[in-house]
RNA sequence: GCUCGGAUGGUGGAAUCGGUAGACACGAGGGACUUAAAAUCCCUUGGCCAGUGAUGGCUGUGCGGGUUCAAGUCCCGCUCCGAGUACCA
């Protein structure tokens, strides 16, 4: 009998729909394990073979955990709010929600197909309002919070307001966008509107003005890679950086926790290092000094304090406010023209040209060392947003102070001993202190000669706190995160306007849909999208004047018109899988704490630097608010790598229908085409299916080398031009999905990238068919029987049973598929027919191919799903060897191997492989000084 | 520029703590069965050399050194490739 894929595989989706088979309860006596793929946008190009790789992996530690007794949480979802979908919108007026509804649709189906074990029934959409009621719930708290730096977590906003109105700033330590100063009495005499300002400056959602690049024409702010050269991709329209209000996410704050959690998970430590330099920590010292002859003052941020002796120079930032002040009369016009020349840049310009430009300011700053006068320079060098904007500029050592001072020829002054500082600059943080206060200059009694890099680092900062010259402190690049999108498809904003300042709208008023438009591009006024919906924003605010007695009846208030960042929907969905029809509240207290955290994540490198960075954030302060249980999302995390494409490539001769094979391709002139990679198999070319792809190659003709068509072939992205996208649903047609899960596990490691290579895949079919050949014969007959397995048999499958073990701990799923292979090839030839042994293979490979374990194991006569039965445990003594074979090396040199019994003691083994007649040949005339034994496996001879 | 990975047959990839390469699979070649095809099964398959043959010898994990009885694995110095990051003071 056959094995016929095709009905076994749409019986048991059947089975398991109807039985429920992956619907998961919180069981409080069963272990929970919690395993979660990173959701997938749906696209409108549907799944490609290498989406479900992840997936693969995932679903089969989570069979295999449920295997072993846990109780396991797989669920899966949409990330469905996005771009795509908005700008199809754009072109075609299709709402972006049908779209949506339609690709999860398609995804749905082809996932169905593969066979996960996904609890459907916790399935989440951030585009619904069910959903998204808690997106826009958690940015309300955040509103409504402030970071405590003391405690270090977030708090209640009413806290620190009570605070103000008690003792001012006075003794509070808190994370803000400016430092601020105020007494009691100063905050109670402010107006509302003035204290909802101040408020801003300390909420972890607040709105701030930031540095955007903002494309007038096209209404909306562009990622920098949406920018070229100045001028916007789409459409070509000039960018220019401007200053804009917008909603943004106090994450600095957890600047630091987020850098200290990552020593509690379990990520590649890759990834840790990507995460570490994006929040790029750096201790140093901020020190003040003060312009000569006025009384204005600034502060620099450096972490080479003890490099204060050999500043020529300080640089300010284009952006910096103290930009004006320091310009004198005569240096005005020149410096105006520079700020103007570099407003008009953007950041990517910047990037890639990299000259050096600057402008004297005409004043000067005093060293508060050497009481020196030294000028103060303006340069986009300089970076506004970081530290404080300014800098004291050390040319010896530092590389762009050099490139500064050689062009605009400023003194170059060495303080470390023998550097050579006549071609680079010498950035080292080592060697001695020299010039340091230079022979001569009057000092301050601050001396740093003699010292290494270290010492004198520590010794100016002890100075500078010791003489109130500025203080320690830590720096973060890490900048707080953009969370307003002038774009109509995402969360909208729980907020209204009074006065020109933001309010929430009661959270009993949430969730706050989405309007619909008649139009998606901004509004004539330059409006986002939402600006086109007047009717909603109206009804919207009668319904909270009715609930809401602080709102005032009569008045008609602006709504928020901006929407939320594609990561606001991905930040915290994990928690709500927990819990997923919960209207109370995102998670309740008890799946919450059944679940706490996600066990295994699995998802792309990608997004190292933004969902898992903002993900970890909203835990964290969902965690502050006792809603999340544990401080880190993500305890485990693998990275799957990219399937990449495999295109195939025919070869036509210039001008002409005829193409050539590619052993022959060199002879003439062609251009090469991207061929169909379907139509193609071991990179020879199906010359029928060629013509009939297209129909300009109808009456194609082909030069051949050996009676074939040889295709090129290279490594590219999957794409639909590239003619090398394999669909999952075709395989699955032609192989069955068991045979695609274990061939993309077979394919190599779950974590490296790799083309997708079809051919190969006729291996793992032809083992599944060799799997099924043990359970029936050719003509029908079910073979196995009862009765006592033979040492052998049990041999084999105990090895098994203990690879495929650790294999799935380590993720090691390629060579498991291996193990496989080999196991069933020795039962095979052992012609095996235990129902016992059977049994047991059948539930190791469920994992990895469900359909079939299912049907074979129901065939064995059980009446429970295969997800329900037990892993097997290896008993060693089945793999103990009566005879162990030994490798016999003369210093080094394998030479022979002998045979001895298993429990052979080293005496014996020594005495027998120096009698033996092999060795002789080599130990004539020489002494043997050592001999190394490995147990079981080497005996090595060393000699003279 | 900096950081982190990686380099093993025609191909994808195996190889615990350093233990005597190339598991497993594909492809290729040969054979069996068959009228034929498909399917299935068996043999060979890193390179070079010797032998009718069983087999034996040499060489071999990007390059050059080193440590060691023993190196794909450890150390030093290169080359090339990939990923991330980009004026962070």
């Amino acid at each position: 009998m056959e094995y016929n894929f095709r009905e076994i595989e749409k019986k048991w989706h059947q089975r398991w729909v109807e039985n429920h088979t992956y619907r998961v309860t919180e069981d409080e006596s069963k272990k929970k394990f919690y395993v979660l793929n990173m959701f997938p946008y749906p696209s409108g190009a549907g799944l490609h073979v290498g989406h479900p790789l992840g997936y693969i992996a995932s679903d089969i530690y989570a069979r295999y955990k449920r295997l072993q007794g846990y109780n396991v949480l797989n669920p899966m979802g949409y990330d469905a709010y996005g771009l795509p979908a908005e700008q199809y919108a754009i072109q075609t007026g299709q709402h972006p929600a049908i779209t949506t509804v339609n690709n999860i649709n398609r995804y749905r189906e082809q996932l169905d197909k593969i066979g996960f074990s996904f609890d459907w029934s916790r399935e989440v959409r951030t585009c619904d309002p069910q959903y998204y009621h808690w997106t826009q719930w958690a940015f309300i708290r955040m509103f409504e919070s402030y970071y405590d730096r003391r405690a270090d977590k977030a708090r209640p906003i009413s806290e620190l307001v009570k605070a103000f109105e008690t003792a001012g700033t006075e003794g509070l330590d808190v994370a803000c966008s400016e430092e601020l100063a105020f007494t009691a009495a100063e905050w109670n005499a402010k107006s509302e509107r003035e204290q909802q300002e101040t408020l801003m400056n300390y909420r972890i959602a607040y709105l701030g003005e930031t540095m955007v690049n903002w494309c007038p024409k096209l209404g909306t702010v562009l990622a920098n890679d949406e920018v070229v050269d100045g001028v916007s991709e789409r459409g070509g329209y000039p960018v220019v950086q401007k200053k804009m209000r917008q909603w943004c996410l106090r994450v600095s704050a957890y600047a630091q926790r987020l850098l200290d959690g990552l020593e509690t998970v379990e990520w590649t430590d890759s990834l840790k290092e990507t995460q570490r330099n994006w929040i790029g920590r750096s201790e140093g010292t901020e020190m003040r000094f003060h312009i000569k002859d006025s009384d204005v003052e600034f502060t620099i941020f450096t972490t080479r304090a003890d490099t204060i002796f050999g500043v020529t120079f300080m640089v300010l930032a284009p952006e910096s406010e103290l930009v004006p002040q320091v310009t004198t009369d005569a240096r005005r016009a020149e410096v105006e023209a520079y700020l103007e020349a570099t407003k008009k840049r953007t950041e990517r310009e910047r990037i890639a040209d990299r000259r050096v430009t600057g402008v004297f300011s005409g004043s000067y700053a005093v060293n508060p060392m050497t009481g020196e006068a030294i000028p103060v320079w303006i340069s986009d060098y300089v970076l506004a947003g970081y530290g404080t904007g300014a800098i004291m500029a050390v040319p010896a050592h530092d590389s762009r102070d050099y490139a500064f001072a050689k062009h605009f020829g400023l003194e170059i002054r060495p303080l470390i001993e023998g550097c050579d500082v006549s071609e680079e600059s010498f950035d080292a943080k080592e060697g001695i202190m020299t010039n340091s206060p230079r022979e001569g200059m009057t000092g301050c009694g601050l001396v740093l000669n003699g010292l290494t890099v270290k010492e004198a680092i520590a010794r100016t900062k002890a100075f500078v706190k010791e003489h109130h010259l500025g203080r320690v402190k830590v720096n973060y690049r890490l900048r707080d995160a953009i969370f307003s999108r002038q774009r109509y498809w995402g969360e909208p904003f729980p907020v209204y306007y009074k006065d020109g300042m933001p309010y929430m709208i009661p959270e009993t008023c949430l969730p706050l849909e989405l309007p619909e438009v008649d139009k998606f591009l901004p509004t004539e006024t330059g409006e986002p999208p939402l600006g086109h919906a007047t009717r909603w924003a109206w009804d919207t605010i009668n319904k909270c004047v009715t609930e809401n007695s602080r709102i005032d009846n009569a008045t008609v208030f602006p709504i928020e018109l901006n929407t939320m960042p594609g990561f606001a929907g991905s930040s915290a969905y994990y928690l709500r899988y927990m819990d997923p029809r919960n209207d109370e509240a995102l998670v309740s207290r008890r799946a919450d704490e059944y679940w706490q955290n996600v066990d295994l994540y699995v998802g792309g490198t990608e997004h190292a630097t933004g969902h898992l960075i903002y993900s970890r954030f909203w835990n964290k302060f969902l965690f502050d608010l006792g809603v999340s249980v544990k401080e880190e999302p993500f305890q485990k995390l693998v990275n799957q790598g990219m399937i990449q494409g495999r295109s195939n490539f025919v070869y036509r001769i210039k001008d002409t229908n005829t193409f050539v094979s590619l052993g022959l391709k060199d002879q003439y002139d062609v251009t090469p085409l991207n061929v169909d990679v379907n139509i193609v198999s071991n990179d020879v070319l199906d010359l029928e299916a060629f013509k009939a792809w297209r129909p300009e190659f109808a009456n194609a003709e082909f030069i051949l080398e050996d009676g074939k068509y040889v295709c090129g072939w290279a490594v590219e992205k999957m794409s639909k031009s590239k003619h090398n996208v394999v669909n999952p649903d075709m395989i699955v047609e032609k192989y069955g999905a068991d045979t695609l899960r274990m061939y993309e596990m077979f394919l190599g490691p779950v974590e490296l990238s790799k083309p997708w290579d079809t051919n190969g895949i006729d291996g793992v079919h032809r083992f599944l068919k060799k799997l099924w050949s043990l359970f029936y014969s050719r003509k029908g007959e079910f073979l196995p029987t009862e009765g006592e397995p033979t040492r052998d048999e049990l041999k084999s499958l105990h090895k098994l049973i203990k690879k495929v073990t650790t294999d799935i701990e380590n993720f090691s799923y390629n060579t498991s598929v291996s193990a496989f292979m080999i196991c069933v090839n020795e039962l095979s030839q052992l012609k095996c027919n235990k129902a016992s042994v059977l049994a047991d293979l059948i539930v190791l490979l469920a994992p990895f191919a469900p359909h079939l374990s299912e049907e074979l194991w129901e065939k064995l006569g059980h009446t429970t799903s295969v997800c329900d039965a037990q892993w097997p445990v290896c008993n060693e003594e089945y793999l103990k060897e009566d005879v162990v074979k030994y490798t016999v090396s003369f210093n080094g040199k394998a030479r022979f191997t002998l045979d001895f019994p298993a429990d052979a003691d080293n005496a014996t083994i020594e005495q027998t492989v120096r009698g033996h007649e092999a060795s002789q040949k080599y130990l004539e005339g020489k002494t043997v000084k050592k001999v190394i034994i490995v147990p079981r496996k080497i005996v090595n001879l060393v000699i003279a």
